[in-house]
DNA sequence: GTTCTCACGTCAATATAGTTGACGTTAGGG
DNA sequence: CCCTAACGTCAACTATATTGACGTGAGAAC
């Protein structure tokens, strides 16, 4: 008689007892930012990479040329902690860093075609899930959930 | 002339150019998660807790007497992971753990008055948070949002 | 009753993602 | 020319997780 230790990466949407209305909402929200993540993980871990390193590839194919600082200000954590991730990525050419002759201070910061291809690929699996999820409540689910979710965001 | 460096950790729900339909979907989910923790965490930090902490406190609130081997396959995380906050929380005397004479096996765990006024203050930050956002879109909208997220949840 | 086994729980070492502090470099304004 | 402040890097530390090793106690085999 096995115990199933074995497969606790599945994380159990636990069948809690709820004491307040709202708790089966906060909780859908803890596994779903996991549900969401999840593959997209999974696929970085093989290429050796993980989230902070897939933050910055998914800022920076979308903004071409950002400096250090200005992807600071967007990933909202220190210049330092963004180092190292970010190091790695140029080592691994992932990325590539240049400073134009006349704005010799800041780095500008771009992907390269191996970096698009992680970059997609990564987000891509978030977003099949995001599309799987769309596509079963239709349209004014999803602008409902937009919706939603935009308001919880702005508490900051 | 001041540079605004300063307020950093409100992290600019960043308008960054979508190259995909469902990239502002992405987004919102991340900014999501933090907008719904952010108030609760801070709350947290007041009485010298994390959010691995309210984790736990929150299960058991809802599960009393649970044993820390339930415990861990709810969290998902290794029982060397739960150790730390777990005696933490003891410590605090925000929990209490019995030994029962002929479960002499398993510790059962159990809020005090004190680790229920926490987890509740802590968990109502974060019900606030969707309280509103659902008092804004009614209850079809919220039940949407539930809807949308309870498939993106179960990608596991 | 003794002993074997295994779940439960703890301790130690390591990895990862973040922080703050200190420092060198570069651009631009007195 | 030099002072200042932004940009970027290096080093040290903290927090949250991991895996591995180990002690303890309950229940079964004998």
């Amino acid at each position: 008689m096995q115990k199933n230790t074995s497969h606790a990466a599945g994380l159990h949407r636990a069948s809690l007892r709820k004491l307040h209305d709202l708790d089966a909402a906060l909780e859908l929200m803890y596994y779903g930012w996991r549900g969401m993540t999840l593959s997209a993980d999974q696929y970085l871990a093989t290429v050796g990479l993980s989230r902070p390193h897939h933050r910055i590839l998914y800022v920076v194919a979308r903004q071409p040329d950002i400096s250090i600082g200005a992807l600071i200000e967007i990933l909202g954590i220190s210049k330092q902690a963004v180092n190292r991730p970010l190091n790695l990525l140029l080592q691994r050419k992932l990325l590539t860093s240049k400073r134009s002759p006349e704005q010799h201070r800041s780095k500008l910061l771009r992907l390269t075609e191996a970096g698009k291809r992680v970059e997609q690929r990564a987000s891509d699996h978030e977003r099949k899930v995001l599309r799987e999820a769309f596509d079963r409540v239709g349209p004014p689910g999803a602008a409902a959930w937009m919706a939603v979710m935009g308001v919880i965001a702005d508490n900051n």
